[in-house]
DNA sequence: ATTTGCATGTAATCTGTTACATGATTCA
DNA sequence: TGAATCATGTAACAGATTACATGCAAAT
């Protein structure tokens, strides 16, 4: 039979648990708090929701704004929160392959010029310079690392992750770019 | 428009640009070579191949094995040929999101008790040096950085990528385990 | 008034996995 | 002779993106 991930109903779910809110908010969590890790577009959010309805995981409460417009606020269910932590002490195995088309294209970077090669890889540095910069730029607002048992804590952690991961990807790209040029 | 990636079909020119072979082949080289940073199962590699026929961007001939078991070795056409290296030589914007499911877990962590979160980040940890034990030891086939104009070169940077986002893994979920534990 | 953001949805399509299906070859 | 591997395909389904579609609210 098939083994259903379903990573985007736990990640809904998990978002849940921290605070009740609409589709269109859990998009932007998506957006900000989960975007070094995850991701989902709102067409994909939408029917999710209406799923985990049908399976008792999440119920709503239809709330105005302004004067008609109505906004959905999801909550957790006793059923929500269980099938979130089942998920959560489950076993987790390594995934197989991080698809990366950059690094794809280094393994066939054999085609270039060293030229061309060269200049790959200098522009491939500084996106990751860039990112390297504005997750640095995130990090100063933590002023010390938040507790194990609030919320911050796995945020303080990700971020780390992403400031270590971009750390990697630039010492990487610039070993690249010395191998390149030591044989021209 | 659609802006289509059409990935593998890339991944394919590029492997039938270093050597003509068949459809089985290359899923052994997608299991191996390409592994650590693309993958594709034969359900997906034979259509694919059927589709790239059609596009002209490859032939195939057939060989007999055996007395009766017939291969397709495919090649690499001109037009083929062209197109790989427009998409190797395209603009390579940083992808937005590789989705990592330890991650999530890892942000939602702060619902797992202290306990439950240190068996988690070890376990994680254990994977991971697994792991780069293991491309540690592919690393050995190497004796020396091949020549940048070989298909080797891109294979060396490839697996000294591993080897590096395997070693920051492991140094990520060692600070996050430190973390863990300085709060009781 | 107009633009930006809030808010919710569906349709079409693309990408990828699991399962279904078949048969030959090679090695122990 | 039986198991592992070679070899090729299709069908069903899952997961995710782009495009289509609509309308209110708030700020400038």
């Amino acid at each position: 039979m098939y083994d259903l991930m379903r990573t985007l109903k736990y990640a809904i779910l998990g978002l849940l648990n921290q605070k009740s809110m609409t589709g269109y908010e859990l998009m932007k969590q998506f957006e900000s708090a989960l975007c070094e890790f995850w991701s989902a577009k709102h067409s994909q959010i939408y029917p999710e929701l209406k799923r985990l309805v049908d399976e008792g995981c999440v119920v709503y409460e239809i709330e105005i704004s302004g004067t008609v417009l109505e906004k959905k606020v999801y909550r957790l269910t006793e059923k929500g929160r269980q099938d979130f932590h089942a998920w959560l002490s489950a076993e987790t195995k390594l995934e197989p392959t991080p698809k990366n088309v950059a690094r794809l294209k280094i393994f066939f970077c054999s085609s270039l010029s060293a030229e061309e090669r060269d200049a790959f890889l200098k522009d491939q540095l500084a996106q990751h310079e860039a990112r390297l910069a504005h997750l640095l730029h995130n990090q100063e607002s933590f002023s010390s690392v938040p507790a194990p048992d609030t919320d911050a804590f796995g945020d303080y952690l990700v971020l780390m992750g992403a400031v270590m991961r971009e750390e990697m990807n630039c010492a990487w790209l610039k070993k690249c770019l010395l191998l390149n040029q030591s044989e021209p």
